[in-house]
RNA sequence: CGGGGAUUGGCGCAGCGGUAGCGCGCACGGUUCGGGACCGUGAGGCCGUCGGUUCAAAUCCGACAUCCCCGACCA
């Protein structure tokens, strides 16, 4: 059925020289000369537009207003909050020179925008009656990494980074768990990738934030690939940045501030969760064409009008129905050719209408996840594609949830620990007292680190042994190799 | 930033002191569309960058840049 000849790397035996030729061949993205920097594609970047359009819908439903801020931050503003500065500077990109003449002062390129934004905020707040303040940006951000790969860690990055200012913390940690779940809904809902959702270890949190959340994703060879965080920055920056407001009783209070992200990492563990060998599967939802339809031609006007006929007829109804879809009607690529590229770039549903579908008056209907080819009255395409779709994002969603559980195993010694590190790799949940010694030690022995502690473990007291020191323990935590 | 490998037409590679080659892709013409077609003709390269050695450098030496793999850092 499928070609038995290998064009791609196989999957699992080597994912990143997989990844490396899926982001090539289907066209996402490429190297620009600058290093770790990319040059996203517009098949790429169609998949980043798709996420911005989702998630901004949900912002703005909830009163976020988008703006932007400069990518220049000088470096003073930066100093303000000290553990921001110290978590930031190794990655910074600092200019030095502008307009031909040595600057006063150094700019850094923004790695994120709290600071600028918040000296801003200082100035638009001033009563309880400006308050909650809901901004969000999308921009790029730069944050100079040892070792970068495309979409999954880039020097420069897309990103999406929403800050807001509250009242009181019961406030701002709604909004953090607000923000959470629309990135856990995102993830699940529209990538079809199950995730992890917890909050970070002390010292996995955000560089100034009193708590950060975070979704985990597994990626298929069991390392962990942080996917979104949410921080609870609670009063560290509005009283650095000296943001007050009024409350009613006319005092003056420091406000609790959010910030969350998701950025074009995103991209890169799509890729990783749903490809296989052919190439890319991108889950209906989001996939830039969700329908492909191919004409097979025959050396035969009277044929191939039929063919264009029938072609027609569907995509005016898929254009009815709203489906994201496109022609390949190339005459001077085979049949076979065409099929294996669109296979490659994951497009979910490809119909083939050649003389033998006119014939008997079908076309053939083909799901890119099982490869399975089905023949259909071209008069039930559009329910019978719609079906698909919905079964598609269902069936990957499901896979993804069963290989995450998978590749998570419980664990009660760290004899088992070490040797699940040693072999499988897997993510593995186990009891940590949640001291920074075990968690170094536990790193420094097995490359592990504390991914996140899952929200349904967060109240509980349970009366377990840390996996590596044995003293009391209270909750489970994930730990994982990072990707 | 430490260790290892690499850099030659768009992609994959060969050449390793003396006239830059092959396969794929691309263009044109023709034959073929049912799972990566075939024949013919043709275009395309300061051999990653800078500097050295030499009568002569893709080839030898040095520095730098970028990529890949393995570590420490991270959305």
């Amino acid at each position: 059925m499928v070609s038995q000849k290998k064009y791609l790397s196989n999957k699992l035996a080597n994912i990143s020289k997989w990844y490396n030729e899926i982001v090539e061949k289907a066209g996402l993205a490429e190297h620009a000369p600058v290093k770790g920097c990319m040059i996203i594609k517009p098949y790429g970047y169609a998949l980043w537009e798709n996420t911005q359009n989702i998630l901004d819908a949900w912002f703005k439903k909830d009163g976020v207003q988008n703006a932007y801020f400069p990518i220049f931050i000088p470096y003073s503003l930066l100093q303000k909050e000290k553990k921001h500065i110290s978590g930031f500077s190794p990655e910074l990109a600092i200019v030095t020179t502008a307009g031909g003449e040595k600057l006063a002062q150094p700019l850094v390129v923004r790695p994120t925008s709290e600071t600028i934004m918040y000296q801003t905020f200082r100035n638009w707040i001033s009563s309880y009656k400006d308050l909650p303040l809901k901004i969000n940006q999308w921009c790029n951000v730069v944050r100079w990494e040892k070792r970068t790969y495309l979409f999954l860690r880039t020097s420069e990055f897309l990103w999406q980074e929403g800050h807001t200012v509250h009242k009181n913390d019961v406030e701002a940690r709604e909004m953090v768990m607000k923000a959470l779940m629309w990135y856990k809904d995102f993830y699940e809902k529209y990538l079809a990738i199950s995730v992890f959702v917890g909050e970070k270890s002390a010292s996995e949190r955000f560089a100034g934030a009193k708590q950060t959340f975070a979704i985990e994703l597994v990626i298929p060879t069991g390392k962990a690939l942080q996917g979104a965080t949410s921080h609870n920055l609670g009063q560290n920056f509005s009283k650095n940045f000296d943001i007050t407001y009024t409350d009613e009783q006319n005092t003056i209070h420091n406000p609790f501030q959010t910030s969350w992200g998701i950025s074009t990492r995103s991209i890169g563990g799509l890729i990783l969760s749903h490809g296989d060998d052919n190439g890319l599967i991108l889950p209906p939802k989001i996939a830039p064409l969700q329908v492909i339809i191919f004409p097979i031609y025959k050396n035969d006007d009277v044929i191939n009008q039929t063919i264009d006929l029938q072609i027609k007829r569907i995509k005016t109804t898929l254009e009815k129905s709203g489906i994201r879809h496109s022609i390949d009607e190339r005459r001077d690529k085979t049949i076979g050719f065409r099929i294996s590229e669109s296979e490659i770039r994951g497009i979910p549903i490809r119909i083939e209408i050649g003389p033998a579908e006119i014939e008997k008056k079908v076309i053939i209907i083909s799901r890119r996840d099982t490869l399975e080819k089905q023949k259909i009255s071209p008069d039930n395409a559009i329910e019978f594609i719609n079906e698909s779709m919905e079964k598609m994002q269902n069936d990957l969603l499901r896979r993804s949830y069963e290989n995450k559980n998978r590749l998570t195993a419980e664990v009660e010694s760290f004899e088992e620990f070490k040797t699940i590190m040693n072999t499988n790799r897997q993510f593995i949940r186990a009891f940590w007292c949640e001291s920074a010694t075990c968690e170094e030690k536990i790193k420094e022995i097995t490359k592990a680190s504390t991914r996140v502690c899952e929200l349904n473990e967060l109240e509980k007291k349970g009366d377990g042994l840390c996996i590596y020191c044995n003293n009391k323990a209270h909750r489970k935590w994930l730990f994982a190799q990072s990707y």
